[in-house]
RNA sequence: GCGGAAGUGGCGGAAUUGGCAGACGCGCUAGCCUCAGGAGCUAGUGGCCGCAAGGCCAUCGGGGUUCGAGUCCCCGCUUCCGCACCA
C-alpha cells in the first residue's frame, strides 16, 4: 500500500512525455485532425488560476480527442508585445526584451508543471522578428490592396499610456488597459479597412452555430448595421449668404416615413457647415466658441453617460424636401459628427431626443404617424415622442400608408426626385492601428519627399526594432528618437527619406497567430497554405469573453484578408468558441492590487497538478464564473486518493495476464452485471459531456459515481474495499476471487483510468502502469461504450395519481405500456388513492412513468 | 433606453427529449476504525407535521397550458453582462 503522493508523479510523467515527444504532431491527411487552441498569453510573469482554468479546459479536450483517434494540434505561444513591458522599462530600466523573455520562461515552467499537453516545439512569441516580419509583410499586402491606409483623423488618446487607442479599446470612455479617460487628438494614423467587411462579418455571424450567442450578439451590436436613407435638405436661398458647392445638408434617417414631421435640422458640432455658417454669422467668434464647447463636451459625455441636450440656432434655414417648408438649422451637442452624415432631421413628434430638444427650445412639433391613421389631437399635450410604427397622416400623398410601406415608398420617391437614396450605416469604424510606442511591430513604411509613402521592399523585411538603452516615456514615439532608425534611403529613388516611427497595435499580432502555429518556422511565407488547409480552422477555441469584440472580430477580419490574398480557403477561423468564466476570490476578480491572487504554484505544491486540474474542472461548467475555495481543492485531492487506494487495492488481483473481457463471461451475477452497466453508462456520460457538451463538471461527477459504486461492490467481494473494516477478512484467506469479478473490475477500473487521464493525467498514468501497462495513456484508445451492456434490465417506474407520485413499480425494462397500466392499477398504494373514484385518464410513457387521473 | 444571460438546499452545482427536483462535491451530524492522517470507512443531511407508516410544502414572485412544468407561454421582480443621444 502506497499513499497518493502527487508531487513525485507529476515530475516523473512530465519528463516522460517530454522525452518521448508525446505531444508533437505532423500533418497527416490520412487522419482526421483536431485543432485545439486556448487564447495565447500575455507574458505578465505569473499565470493565475483564471488563465490556468482556460488551459486545463483545452487540455482535457486535446487529450480526450487524441485518445479518440484524432491528430491533435495543441500549441501555445506568447502575445509578447505590449505596453506593460515598456512601462516597466521606463520605471525600472529593464529592457522589454529582457523582461519579456524572462517572464515567458517562468510562465512556461508553470504550464509545464500543470502537465498541459502542448506541442512546445511550435511555441512562438510575437516579439520574435521571425514572427513580426510577417505582420509587416501582411501590412504591405494590405496597403497594396487599399486595406491599409493613412489619414489624419480625430483619434482616442490615452494620456497615461501615451498612445492612440482603437474604438474597440475604449471602454466606458476610458482606456481598456488602464481606465484613464481618453482624450481626442488629431493625428496622422494608419487604419485597416475593416468596414469593407462589415456586412460579411455581420451576416456570417448566423453561420457561427457553435459560438456562444452572447458573443455573436455583442459582435452584431458592435457592427451596428442600420438601414435607412440619406436625404438632402436644400439650404434656403437667403439674400447675400449663398455659398457655392454647399447647397444642401444631407441627413441620415431610419425613419423617412416621419419626414413630414421634420420641423428642424440639426448639425453635429463637427459638421463642415458649422464653420461655414460661423463665418457669415453676426458673431463668428461666439458661434465658433459655442460649437467648440460642444465638441469638448462630447468626451465628457462618453465618460459620464448622459449630458443635457443643448443647442443654438444658426440663423439659417433649410427646405424640407417633402413639405417644401423652410425649417430652422440648429447645432446640437448630441449629434455625432462621425456617424451617418453628421446631421439629422429633427422629428420631435416621433423621436424622443428631438422631442426633448423641441420642448426645450420651443420648436414646433407635428404628428405625422398615428396608430390607426386617424388624425391626432394637439401635439401640445404630448409627454413623450411616439416612436412606434403606425399609419401616416399629414403627409400629403403618403397619407394612409403604414410606416413599413412608407419607408419603401418614400425612399423610392426620394431617389426619383434626386434628393436621396436608401443606404446602410454601420457603427463599426475602421481600425486605427498606429501606436506611438516602442514595444511592438514597426510599421514597414518609408516617407520620401519625392515618392511619398513607399513600402519597405519585401527582401528588406523584417524592419527590426532598434535596441534602445534608455526608456524615458517622454517626447515622441520612442523610435522617432533613434536617428539611425529614422533616416533611410528611399527604396524607389534612393534619396533621403524617413521611416514611419509608430508601431502596430498588438491586436494585429494576435489576429493571425493561430495560422502561424500550423507552420511556425516558415521563413519564406507567413505559413504554408497547405499546412493551414490541413489544420485550420481551429476546431475548439477557448478564452475569456473580454475578447468578444476585440480579438475575435479582428481575427475574423484577418481570416477574410488572408482568404482574399489566396492564402486560406475558409472565411471563419474558429469553428467552436468557448468563453470560459473567470475565477473569483472573495467575490472579486483576482488582481495583484487586491492582493487576492491564487498562485497555481502554491496549489501545485500543496495538492499536485491533478487535484488542481480536477477541481477547476469539477467546480462549475466552463463558461460560468467560479469562486475559488481551498476546501474544494481538498475534495478533489481526496477523490484522487480514493481512486488511488481502490486501484492499489485491486492492482494485484486484476493486473495479471490472461484476464479476458467480461463479454466472454457467461455467468455474471446480478451485482456484476450492475457494475458493468454502471461502467458503460459512465463511459457514455463522460464521452458526451466532454465531446459534445463541454460540460466537464458533470463528466467528473459521473466518474465519482462510478468510484462510489466500485467501492460498494468491492465490499461484496473477497478482495474487499480499501479502508473498510472488513477488509482482508481472515475467514476467506487464501480463497481466490471469482474470475467473473476480476473481469468486471478490470474492465471498470481500466475504463476509469482512461476517462480520468484527460483530467488527472499524472495519477492516471501511474496507476495504469501499476496495472501492468507499458504504453502511455496519451495514445491509449478511449473506452468503447457498449449500449447493450449499459441497457438496464430492470427499471423503476413512478406511478402518479393526479400528478403526485404514489408508488413505484420495479419492472423489466421492456415491459409494455398495457402491462405497465395493468400493474399500476393493481398496485396497492395506487389503489389507496384511486379507491371509490373514477379513473378519467391513464397516460403511460413507456420506460418512464405512469400517470393516472381520477375524479 | 436597446439587446443578451441567469435566478434551484447552509455553499458550488445536477436534472441530456415536458416525466421520480436536489446527482456529484463542499460543509455539517452520528457511528466505526486507529498506520493519529491532509486520515479512512459507513450512515444521515431541502422545509414543516408525525413515534412511525406516511402526508403536506418547495426550483425568484404571480398567472396560464398540460395527465404531468425547474424545463413551455404571459405579466412582474432581482442580479450579472454588452451597447448606449448611432438619428
Amino acid at each position: 500500500m502506497s499513499d497518493y503522493r502527487p508531487q513525485d508523479l507529476d515530475k516523473k510523467w512530465q519528463q516522460r512525455w517530454s522525452a518521448s515527444r508525446a505531444f508533437e504532431v505532423t500533418a497527416d491527411p490520412a487522419r482526421p485532425k483536431f485543432y485545439c487552441l486556448e487564447m495565447f498569453a500575455y507574458p505578465s510573469g505569473h499565470a493565475h488560476v483564471g488563465h490556468v482554468r482556460n488551459y486545463i479546459i483545452g487540455d482535457v479536450m486535446a487529450r480526450m480527442k487524441r485518445m479518440r483517434g484524432y491528430n491533435v494540434l495543441h500549441p501555445f505561444g506568447w502575445d509578447a508585445f505590449g505596453l506593460p513591458a515598456e512601462n516597466a522599462a521606463i520605471k525600472g530600466g529593464i529592457h522589454p526584451e529582457v523582461s519579456t523573455r524572462s517572464n515567458i520562461a517562468h510562465m512556461k515552467g508553470q504550464l509545464q508543471r500543470l502537465g498541459i499537453s502542448y506541442a512546445w516545439e511550435r511555441e512562438l512569441a510575437t516579439c520574435d522578428p521571425e514572427y513580426y516580419k510577417w505582420n509587416q509583410w501582411l501590412f504591405i499586402r494590405m496597403f497594396e490592396k487599399g486595406l491599409a491606409y493613412r489619414r489624419r483623423s480625430s483619434v482616442n488618446w490615452c494620456p497615461s499610456c501615451q498612445t492612440v487607442l482603437a474604438n474597440e479599446q475604449v471602454v466606458d470612455g476610458g482606456c481598456w488597459r488602464c481606465g484613464t479617460p481618453v482624450e481626442t487628438r488629431d493625428l496622422e494614423q494608419w487604419f485597416f479597412r475593416i468596414t469593407a467587411y462589415a456586412d460579411e462579418l455581420l451576416d456570417a455571424t448566423t453561420q457561427l452555430t457553435a459560438w456562444p450567442e452572447k458573443v455573436l450578439t455583442m459582435q452584431q451590436n458592435w457592427i451596428g448595421r442600420s438601414e435607412g436613407a440619406r436625404v438632402k435638405f436644400p439650404l434656403e436661398r437667403g439674400t447675400g449668404n449663398t455659398e457655392p458647392g454647399t447647397d444642401s445638408i444631407e441627413v441620415f434617417t431610419t425613419r423617412i416615413d416621419t419626414i413630414f414631421g421634420a420641423t428642424f435640422v440639426l448639425l453635429g458640432p463637427e459638421h463642415p457647415l458649422v464653420a461655414t455658417f460661423a463665418e457669415t454669422s453676426s458673431d463668428p467668434a461666439g458661434f465658433r466658441r459655442k460649437a467648440q464647447d460642444f465638441r469638448l463636451q462630447d468626451k465628457a459625455a462618453r465618460v459620464s453617460g448622459e449630458i443635457e441636450k443643448q443647442g443654438f440656432d444658426t440663423g439659417r434655414r433649410a427646405i424640407n424636401p417633402f413639405t417644401k417648408e423652410p425649417v430652422p438649422i440648429w447645432v446640437a451637442n448630441f449629434v455625432l459628427g462621425d456617424y451617418g452624415t453628421g446631421a439629422v432631421m429633427g422629428v420631435p413628434a416621433h423621436d424622443q431626443r428631438d422631442f426633448e430638444f423641441a420642448r426645450k427650445f420651443g420648436l414646433p412639433i407635428r404628428i405625422v404617424v398615428t396608430p390607426d391613421g386617424e388624425p391626432a389631437g394637439g401635439a401640445d399635450a404630448m409627454k413623450e415622442s411616439a416612436s412606434n410604427y403606425g399609419t401616416l397622416v399629414n403627409s400629403g400623398e403618403f397619407d394612409g400608408l403604414t410606416s413599413e410601406d412608407a419607408l419603401k415608398r418614400m425612399t423610392a420617391v426620394a431617389k426619383e426626385r434626386g434628393i436621396g437614396e436608401g443606404t446602410v450605416q454601420y457603427r463599426l469604424k475602421d481600425w486605427g492601428i498606429s501606436r506611438q510606442r516602442y514595444w511592438g511591430t514597426p510599421i514597414p513604411m518609408i516617407y520620401c519627399e519625392k515618392d511619398g509613402i513607399v513600402p519597405v521592399p519585401d527582401d528588406q523585411l523584417p524592419v527590426e526594432l532598434p535596441r534602445i538603452a534608455q526608456f524615458t516615456g517622454r517626447g515622441d514615439s520612442p523610435l522617432a528618437q533613434v536617428p539611425e532608425f529614422v533616416n533611410v534611403r528611399c527604396p524607389k529613388c534612393g534619396g533621403p527619406a524617413r521611416r514611419e516611427t509608430d508601431t502596430m497595435d498588438t491586436f494585429v499580432d494576435s489576429s493571425w497567430y493561430f495560422y502561424r502555429f500550423a507552420d511556425p518556422r516558415n521563413d519564406r511565407m507567413p505559413f504554408d497554405p497547405a499546412a493551414v488547409k490541413y489544420w485550420l480552422p481551429v476546431d475548439f477555441y477557448s478564452g475569456g469573453v473580454e475578447h468578444a469584440i476585440l480579438h475575435l472580430i479582428y481575427s475574423r477580419f484577418f481570416a477574410r484578408v488572408f482568404r482574399d490574398l489566396g492564402l486560406v480557403e475558409h472565411s471563419e477561423p474558429f469553428t467552436q468558441l468557448l468563453t470560459q468564466g473567470m475565477v473569483l476570490k472573495d467575490g472579486n476578480v483576482m488582481s495583484k492590487s487586491k492582493g487576492n491572487v491564487v498562485d497555481p504554484d502554491t496549489m501545485l505544491q500543496k495538492s499536485g497538478a491533478d487535484a488542481l486540474r480536477l477541481y477547476v474542472m469539477f467546480v462549475a461548467p466552463p463558461e460560468k464564473e467560479v469562486e475559488w475555495t481551498d476546501a474544494g481543492l481538498d475534495g478533489s485531492f481526496r477523490f484522487l486518493a480514493r481512486v488511488w487506494r481502490l486501484v492499489d487495492h485491486w492492482a494485484e488481483t486484476i493486473g495479471g495476464d490472461g484476464i479476458g473481457s467480461p463479454d466472454d463471461c457467461p455467468g455474471l451475477s446480478a451485482d456484476e452485471r450492475a457494475v458493468r452497466r454502471k461502467t458503460h453508462d459512465t463511459i457514455r456520460r463522460v464521452t458526451v459531456d466532454i465531446e459534445q457538451r463541454q460540460q466537464l463538471n458533470t463528466a467528473v461527477s459521473a466518474m465519482m459515481e462510478l468510484v462510489n459504486e466500485l467501492y460498494a461492490f468491492s465490499e461484496q467481494t473477497l478482495t474487499g474495499a480499501p479502508g473498510h473494516r472488513d477488509d482482508d477478512d481472515p475467514a476467506h484467506a487464501g480463497e481466490a476471487e471469482r474470475a467473473e469479478t476480476i473481469c468486471v473490475m478490470r474492465e471498470a477500473i481500466e475504463a476509469l483510468m482512461l476517462m480520468l487521464s484527460p483530467f488527472a493525467p499524472h495519477a492516471a498514468e501511474e496507476m495504469w502502469e501499476k496495472l501492468g501497462h507499458e504504453t502511455s495513456l496519451v495514445v491509449a484508445p478511449w473506452p468503447e461504450f457498449k449500449a447493450a451492456v449499459a441497457r438496464a434490465e430492470e427499471i423503476v417506474i413512478p406511478v402518479q395519481v393526479n400528478g403526485k407520485v404514489r408508488s413505484r413499480l420495479t419492472v423489466p425494462a421492456e415491459t409494455s405500456e398495457s402491462e405497465l397500466e395493468r400493474l399500476a392499477r393493481a398496485d396497492a398504494a395506487v389503489q389507496a388513492h384511486t379507491a371509490g373514484k373514477t379513473v378519467k385518464k391513464v397516460v403511460v410513457a413507456k420506460g418512464r412513468l405512469v400517470s393516472i387521473v381520477v375524479q
